[in-house]
DNA sequence: TATTGTTATACTCTATAACTATA
DNA sequence: TATAGTTATAGAGTATAACAATA
């Protein structure tokens, strides 16, 4: 099935990087070039956040606390498949600059309930009115359906992840 | 078009990640659904070739080395978008366990030829018997021409980078 | 003057472990 | 006994900057 659009962007395979290096065998393995896809959507994310200082995960953290009003810090962790103790240095950070509060849960009193301040949402709305076009950037090579595909395909990966922690690549 | 197969592993809109926890508005973004893709691959890789000590980078920069004989530690970092100095330590952990070694070039004696030892070369091929199963995991999830359309997509999106450095994702 | 490799250094992110206070 | 948060700490990975040797 689809096979009639399969090649169609083969793009003269990549054999080599600029330099006369050829890729080889890594061009069979799918992490290569999710690795690579990666990189490139982190370094134009870089580019166009500059000045913000909010990483693509606290970028996260901020959308789902607004999303999430009152979640817990290990809600966003095992949502993000973090640490709990990474994500209270995370965490830490938004706070320090004043984006989110936490308040102590009067049912649990265990429990840090987290909430967007309004200097959060401005910087939120900042932060989203920059990743739009980052977004756009990438999106554009792509038809509506494509996106669809592709993170369907991509959901079809990450899906199965029962539990586990952690990291990125690491690498 | 291909519009026929978009919606097909909607599966049931990940709006939660076992805790209650909504997506929101993260569902729309590119880069989320990459890095979520590339944590998982990332984990079953670490589960995949525990106990081998060789992360996605180093395996790579195995490769390349397997593949271009005598390439310089300049020439890997730019195909793999990372500083010298990093590629520095990175081949120096080759270096310590005997599987690659630096030889001083002839032509150029500012540079450091690089060769896979012995050593290396078993390294490289255990390696690759046991990421074998890693990648079937993931790609008996798709067809055939569902893998090379997912390659030409991230492709896509990793093309037009142009220059750059850096790590993953970093996050 | 530019390039390759090198070293030293600092920074960021992450996890682990131990602790507290609640439950 | 288990859970949420916290703190301290250590490790890995990376970049920056300065320097040596060579081109």
């Amino acid at each position: 099935m689809n096979s009639f659009d399969a090649p169609q962007d083969a793009q003269a395979s990549p054999s080599s990087s600029s330099t006369g290096v050829k890729l080889g065998e890594l061009e069979n393995i799918l992490g290569f070039h999710l690795r690579l896809a990666n990189v490139a959507v982190f370094q134009d994310y870089q580019v166009t956040m500059a000045g913000l200082s909010l990483t693509p995960k606290q970028f996260a953290v901020l959308e789902l606390i607004e999303t999430n009003p009152g979640a817990s810090q290990i809600d966003l962790a095992n949502c993000l498949r973090m640490d709990k103790a990474s994500m209270m240095a995370l965490v830490n950070k938004l706070e320090g600059r004043n984006a989110i509060e936490r308040r102590q849960s009067e049912n649990d009193r265990r429990r840090q309930e987290l909430f967007v301040t309004e200097d959060g949402l401005a910087l939120a709305n900042t932060a989203r009115n920059l990743r739009a076009a980052h977004e756009a950037r990438f999106k554009d090579r792509f038809s509506e359906d494509e996106v669809a595909q592709l993170v369907s395909y991509l959901r079809r990966i990450y899906a199965s992840t029962t539990t586990a922690l952690l990291d990125d690549d690491g690498e």
